[in-house]
This record gives C-alpha cells, structure tokens and sequence, in this order.
RNA sequence: GUGGCCAUAGUGAAAUGGUUAUCACGUCAGUUUGUGGUACUGACAGUACGGGUUCGAUCCCCGUUGGCCACCCCA
C-alpha cells in the first residue's frame, strides 16, 4: 500500500513531459511509427511490466490435468505394446513441401492453416499439422521396407494449426497415433479401428465409428463426376457453398449442413456404388473383421475427409454426447495406398488412425471418469527448530531409502502449519521431532486419525511405521 | 478466414460516470509458550492492454490482445 501511494505521484510527473510533446510531433511521429510495429508491446512509457497471455490458441497443461494425460498416455503405451507397435518420434519442424506433398496443396490444412515460414537460412520449414507424412518420411528416410513389413508404428505428441480457436480445438493440440505401413490386408484396417475402439472402451467414451470407403482415385474420378452431375441437375435448390464446392471440391458437398441440400444430399449418389471389385472387396472384408470382432459401426456414406492422401477405408469416431458443441470428432484414420509412393518411395500400402487428445480429456473430465491419481504420502515428518530440522532430514531421507512416501514442509517453522499441512493432504501418518526428542534420540508418531500419539526410537521409527502401514508384518 | 457474444483478486460471483470497488472460496499468518480438521481475527490479491470522450472512466466510444459461440474445416 505504501508503496502504491509513492508510486502515484511518482507517476504523475510523467504525463507531463508527454504532453509537451506536441512541441515535437513535427518530428515524432517518422522515426515512432515504424518502431511500433517492430518493437515488442513491452516498451510502455509507464514502466509497468505487461503481462504476457498465452499466443492466441495455445493452452497450458495444468497440474489439476496431467493425471488425465497421463491415464490417457499409459493406456496408449499398453495398446502399443499389446498390439505390437514401435514407438517414433518425429521432429516438430519439418520441410514444408512434405505436407504440401504429402496431406495435399488443396487442403484447408495445408492451404490456410498450417505454421510454414523461412528459417534463418531462408528455409521453408513447417509446425507439423499432423504426424502421417512425417512417418512415412521417416520409413522412407530409414530404409524401413527392408525391415519385415508390416512396420507398425505409434506416436504422441503436439501439432500445430493456425485456427480460429474454439473449445476442443487449439493451435497447438495433441494427437496419439497408429500406423501401419507395408500392408494392403484389409486386416489391417480392422485392426486398427479395433485398437481405436478399444482405446475410447477404456475410458467409458459414448463414441460412435462412422465407416466409408472412399475407393481409389479412379473410383472417385468416375464418382465425382456422377455427383456433380447430379448436383448441377438440382442447381436452383442447393445452398451457394454448395455451388463453390462443386466446383473445387465436390464431395465436400456430402459435408453439408444447409437445410436445403439435406434432400437432395439424401438421394446423392453414394460412392460404394461407384467402387472397383478390389475396392468394394476390400471394404467388405472389413466390415466382416469388424462384425467378427463385435465392434460397432455405423456406415456413413458422406464421410470424406479432408485430406488427399486417403484411399479406401475411411473412418472417424465422434462423440455422441450432446453437449460437446460442434466439436464432435474425436478421431480420424484411414487407409492411404498411394502416400508413400507420393514421398518417392515404392508403392506401399498403409493405414493409420490419430485420436486427437484435448477432446477426450475434456470428455474424460466432463464426465468424471476416475483416472489413477498422485499417490498419496504415507508419512509426514513435521520439525521444530533448527536443530531439529537437520535431524528431521535425515529421517525423510531415511525414509525414501525404506520405500515409504514421506512428505515434508521444512521451510515451514510452526508445527500447527505443518500438521495443518499433513492434514490438507490426508497423510495418515506423521513424525514430530522436536529439541526433547532430538536429545533422546526420539520421535513422535502420531495418527492423523485418531491423535493418538507414541514416541519411539529415531533409529527404528522407519520399521515402526513400516508395520504399522501393513507393509511389514509385526515380528 | 467470416460473423456474433464476452473480459472485475488464483477461482466463482457483485457493483458504480465521482472518496478506501463488495462478497465467498483460496493462500499466508495469528488466537499465551511444541500439535491438524471446527470457530474467530488479520494480511495477500483485481477492473486484460493502449487510446479517446469527460472536470472526473472500472462503467461510454475506438483499437489491440485473449476467451467463447456459429460457420469454414477438423482432432
């Protein structure tokens, strides 16, 4: 407070020598101008430091969350392991040319949203938008055929697109993804939406898979043109994006949610119909594994997704929770035959999946599905004094040493803050070493529960509490 | 990228064109010496940032930043 009073006057004189400035103005405003837009928003002629904010769309992982990434992360390191999948761990930066190549140089991802600029060298470098390219890349890169095939892979980690941020969708958000490159089996594909499903089962998700196929380009060459066709047939009735889609991507228009096109939408043309025998075969088999296995699906037939690299099976898993906003999928995957070929490799068949990881944890909280947390202390050691500071050290390092969870505040000097302390956390147990038991070579153990107290020898307290803790049985 | 709504302590809320901006939770400390949970007392902490209108702005206007919603699209 006092300090504040010193400071308003101090602030006052200030103003002033700003508001002779007109004096000046003639020259000012050349050399300030263009210093504004150069200089950081930090340079303020009142001193204050400015609080710097998150950049637009980005998020901090707060301790109150990590348990839920960290449930997330461990699920996805057992189905890994379980399913057979090697972990990789691809750059952050990458060329830019590798998504425009590989996701595609129409899509929305790479054509207006993706984090591409020169590096110092006058590089073209990326954020990475999604990790699939950056596989195959690397396989590509690390001369994986060789390896026997199928190589099947997992990641985990950020991604970056230049959005306009909404609830469940950030610039920076995190995927967990499979893939599985070196195999056309249609196997293959249910394998890995099993792996989703069974992933999303974990956590008690409402989830619902949407299926398609969306065949091979061929397949959709003939489609398109069936469609847009019958598009332009009804073009008076159609919304006017509708009409734009037409014409630069006209299977988008099975996305649409106009009131208008919803009828003409309903008697569309469905791309099963168009598929080759292999394509339509492959599907098939698909959805019998699927039947097999029990895993429910749902077969849309205006799922397209957005991205070029896609062949054949198609999915996405969206949530079917009501309140979840517009922001409904969860996960998106599918096969992408012609992809590695596309980089400079040999033909290669592939299939991945990547759940997108902000959205389940917000569902996961939302719904309050426990998750394992921070393991509780067993024992809080609680000191008085300097000298007894030391002694109490060495007894929570001895303590460590005998496995047992030992929590402490030692920079806190009064015992009631720190039984305070023990008491917030629900320790069961605590230590009390004060002068007196210092000079006996003793320390207070007391329930938290009950108050009960005893005072035992400094020497053996570790293996009293260890029996007491039912970690040991009594001698 | 387009359009709309919004911004008050760490959190959740309240209030006003004019003295010290209110409350709860929270955090820290204290309520006789070395003992937690309850109670009481005190302290901490705020009008996002910049500009304008005004004698005077947290309130009105503009800009910036950020959040949310819908669209686009997607995870």
């Amino acid at each position: 407070m006092a300090l504040k009073k010193k400071l308003v006057p101090a602030k006052k004189p200030a103003p002033k020598p700003q508001q002779k400035m007109p004096v000046r103005k003639v020259m000012a405003p050349v050399p300030q101008a263009p210093k504004k837009e150069v200089v950081d928003k930090d340079t303020k002629a009142s001193g204050a430091k400015r609080q710097i904010q998150l950049l637009r769309g980005m998020k901090d992982i707060l301790p109150r969350d990590q348990y839920y990434w960290k449930a997330l992360y461990d699920h996805a390191v057992k189905l890994a392991e379980d399913f057979g999948f090697d972990r990789l761990e691809t750059p952050i930066l990458e060329d830019a040319s590798l998504f425009s190549r590989g996701v595609g140089k129409q899509t929305d991802i790479v054509e207006k949203e993706m984090y591409a600029f020169e590096d110092r060298d006058g590089e073209k470098i990326a954020l990475r938008p999604e990790n699939t390219a950056s596989v195959v890349r690397a396989y590509l890169q690390h001369g994986m055929w060789n390896q026997p095939q199928p190589i099947k892979l997992w990641y985990w980690g950020p991604f970056f697109r230049h959005e306009r941020p909404q609830d469940g969708r950030q610039r920076q958000f995190h995927q967990l993804g499979f893939e599985v490159l070196g195999d056309a089996s249609p196997v293959i594909d249910a394998m890995v939406i099993q792996m989703t499903y069974l992933y999303y089962s974990e956590f008690n998700l409402p989830i619902s898979i949407q299926i398609n196929s969306i065949g091979m380009p061929e397949d959709r060459t003939r489609y398109k043109m069936e469609l847009v066709q019958y598009y332009r047939s009804h073009r008076g009735v159609i919304c006017e994006m509708c009409k734009a889609r037409l014409i630069k991507n006209p299977m988008r228009v099975l996305d649409c949610k106009e009131d208008v096109c919803q009828p003409i939408k309903a008697n569309a043309p469905q791309i099963v119909d168009y598929l080759s025998n292999e394509s339509r075969d492959h599907f098939m088999k698909v959805l019998e594994y699927l039947d097999e296995l029990n895993i429910p699906y749902f077969l849309n037939h205006t799922l397209v997704r957005g991205l070029d690299y896609y062949t054949k099976t198609v999915f996405e898993v969206v949530t079917t929770d009501e309140d979840q906003g517009s922001q409904t999928a969860l996960c998106g995957g599918g096969r992408y035959d012609l992809l590695v070929e596309e980089l400079g490799g040999k033909p290669t068949p592939a299939f991945g999946v990547a759940p997108g990881l902000e959205r389940m944890v917000s569902q996961i909280r939302k719904r309050q599905v426990p998750v394992p947390g921070a393991p509780l202390p067993q024992v809080y050691v609680a000191q008085l004094g300097d000298l007894s500071r030391r002694k109490a050290m060495t007894l929570f390092t001895r303590l460590r040493e005998e496995g047992i969870r030992a929590d402490q505040d030692f920079s806190k000097n009064s015992l009631k803050s720190q039984l305070e302390s023990a008491n917030a956390k629900k320790i069961p147990y605590a230590f009390v070493i004060g002068q007196k038991e210092v000079q006996e070579g003793t320390v207070i153990m007391r329930d938290m529960d009950s108050g009960a107290q005893e005072t035992v020898d400094f020497n053996k307290a570790p293996q009293i509490l260890k029996r007491k803790l039912g970690l040991e049985k009594a001698e």
